[in-house]
DNA sequence: AGTTGACTCTGACCTTGCGTCATAGTTTAC
DNA sequence: GTAAACTATGACGCAAGGTCAGAGTCAACT
């Protein structure tokens, strides 16, 4: 746990950044002392880093968090997008730096405002935007957000761990017994009553995500003990497979 | 002559933003109709140019007006400037390409934030300001010009404008005759009196840019006529030899 | 000449992403 | 136990425009 100071030395993000960061649920304090110090887990960290690099991509703080938090947010796509969205940016810098080296040369006659035309950047970056932020699911849960303090915010979060807790304390059973099935429907129910229609398949992603090594794995893991996200992965194939 | 929407157009910079430029000094428009309408010329492109490249770089609009209309702005010397800062720009899109592509093949474990730091940019871009915000003629003009409005420092241009036109007149006769030295004289003491002071030095400096093909010299031909700058530019010489 | 539609102007207010106090509570270190 | 160095919240300021309203202008067609 780092506190505010140590973030923003670490990752050249100012303090003042991270509280508003903070308040605005783009990057919420992974904890709050009593006397309300935020603390920050590797799991906020590594969000940050998320953060930072659509950050350098222009893109505005609410459309990272709604990005970030979308239902069907995939980090591996998302990174193949600001990888492409880096390369456009260099190759306009690029032309700028053949622009001003015509003007050093040539003199500054036969103007070209070309190379200042981001019309193409722009344009990706929209369509960037738009295959994270017009899902229906994300709509939905936009509607069904709508309204929700952080405090609630945080519930929820809460009681979804909970189910995580309950799952933690059988997962040295079969993920496909009886009890762990009934677990992970009602995972899925409290995903589709609080956040949006949790499909089959959409669970089946959620899975991998719980089971992939990242932040969700670290979370779960954290309230369940280790291999809970593991086990959560196995218990949903087997849920998913028995339906099919 | 161009208007607003047609220079918008070439350029990609906004109408509202043209307006912004022109009332803060930064891009005046060249010429206004009675109407009211905006104008731009020729030369207001190129100061566009130069100004769109020092936006790129994220420079403030008020410290790019400052060094713009530096007394001792040397376009050669930003454009170096302006180059090694792109090509800075350049490297840490390279170093966030990077990141991201670590993150996509070895995943967020070992965090490196690193590639979002801006220092050595930020100091450089420092530098380069206050190489052209600090030096004493700039101090010096700063002062003198400090509760201008618009109007005067039109005014202050056609009055300027009035010496040359009154060189066009004389420019078929020798440059070194007495009455080019004359005007010589007069532009100094007006530059001296009105601007920041006006070495012998300078003034040569200033005589080179008259005849150098940029858009001084094309005002300076506007108003005294084809080879005025030239003219000027020559006399300059001559004045300023003689003095030795 | 009149009208219409596309422009232009100015001015006022809104927005984003912070920086900068001010004020007040907290922790740490001696 | 007190000083120094943090932290939090809140209010305000700022840059660089976007947006909208109200009013004038221009060009073209009828």
């Amino acid at each position: 746990m780092m506190i505010v100071h140590e973030v923003s030395e670490l990752t050249g993000v100012s303090i003042r950044a991270l509280h508003i960061y903070d308040r605005m649920g783009l990057l919420p304090a992974s904890q709050k002392t009593e006397s309300g110090y935020r603390l920050y887990d590797d799991a906020a960290l590594e969000r940050l880093q998320q953060v930072l690099l659509f950050r350098e991509l222009d893109f505005p703080l609410k459309d990272i968090r709604k990005i970030i938090d979308s239902p069907v947010f995939d980090r591996n796509k998302a990174l193949e997008q600001q990888i492409e969205l880096l390369k456009m940016k260099k190759e306009h810098i690029e032309n700028l730096i053949d622009l001003a080296r015509g003007i050093q040369l040539r003199g500054v006659k036969h103007m070209n405002f070309d190379a200042f035309d981001t019309k193409k950047l722009d344009e990706y970056a929209r369509q960037a935007k738009e295959s994270w932020g017009s899902t229906p699911e994300w709509k939905e849960y936009e509607q069904k957000s709508a309204g929700r303090t952080v405090e609630d915010n945080r519930n929820l979060a809460d009681r979804m761990m909970a189910i995580f807790t309950e799952m933690g304390q059988i997962r040295d059973q079969d993920p496909a017994g009886e009890k762990a099935q009934q677990l992970v429907k009602k995972l899925q129910d409290f995903i589709t009553e609080n956040m949006y229609t949790c499909s089959d398949q959409i669970l089946s992603g959620l899975g991998k995500a719980y089971a992939g090594g990242g932040s969700m794995n670290e979370n779960i893991d954290k309230a369940g003990g280790e291999g809970t996200g593991e086990f959560a992965h196995r218990a949903i194939e087997a849920y998913v497979q028995g339906r099919k």
